[in-house]
DNA sequence: GCCAACGTTGGC
DNA sequence: GCCAACGTTGGC
């Protein structure tokens, strides 16, 4: 899951009520279906900062509510305010995640993209541009491994 | 249902 | 701040 750490990073979920959050604002049909077809209560993700100074994988974080109506489509003083969200048809979903652990240093972006085993994740490729994309269960103990290095 | 125009994302 | 890569919108 990418997030801009300058609106809300992995240390904010971490100091969150119960260091857990919902994944709030997600306006993309395909990273929406992912969290409302595919994210299951126990999956681990992985937290990614985008946009800004340090880029790459922050830390890892659970699955603890499946998939649930994003209410913040429907506030109109919302920055996520999407006028065809109704009650009914709430259109957006998100889950919630519990803070599970800070890597010492982020992963950063050039980092992944040197190893081999990484090279067909979604967030290494170019014009990458969705917010949440699927991990392989290989992908996410190699970049385990990479971690417990630093 | 096509596709051009436009808006957004996100690395650099 | 630039720009490539997408996703969405809306006219036809």
């Amino acid at each position: 899951m990418k997030t801009e750490p300058d609106a809300f990073s992995i240390t904010d979920l971490k100091n969150s009520p119960k260091k857990t959050a919902s994944w709030e604002g997600v306006r993309n049909y395909q990273a929406r279906n992912f969290m409302r077809d595919e994210m299951k209560k126990g999956d681990l993700v992985l937290i990614y900062h985008s946009s800004c100074k340090n880029i790459g994988v922050a830390g890892i974080a659970e699955v603890v509510r499946e998939s649930h109506p994003d209410l913040t489509a429907l506030d109109k003083n919302s920055p996520y305010f999407d006028p065809k969200a109704t009650e009914d048809e709430p259109r957006w979903y998100m889950v919630d995640v519990r803070w599970i652990e800070t890597f010492k240093e982020v992963i950063s972006l050039a980092e992944l993209k040197e190893e081999k085993k990484l090279e067909n994740m979604t967030v290494v490729k170019k014009g990458s541009r969705l917010s949440i994309t699927p991990v392989s269960l290989v992908e996410f103990n190699h970049i385990k491994k990479m971690a417990a290095k630093a």
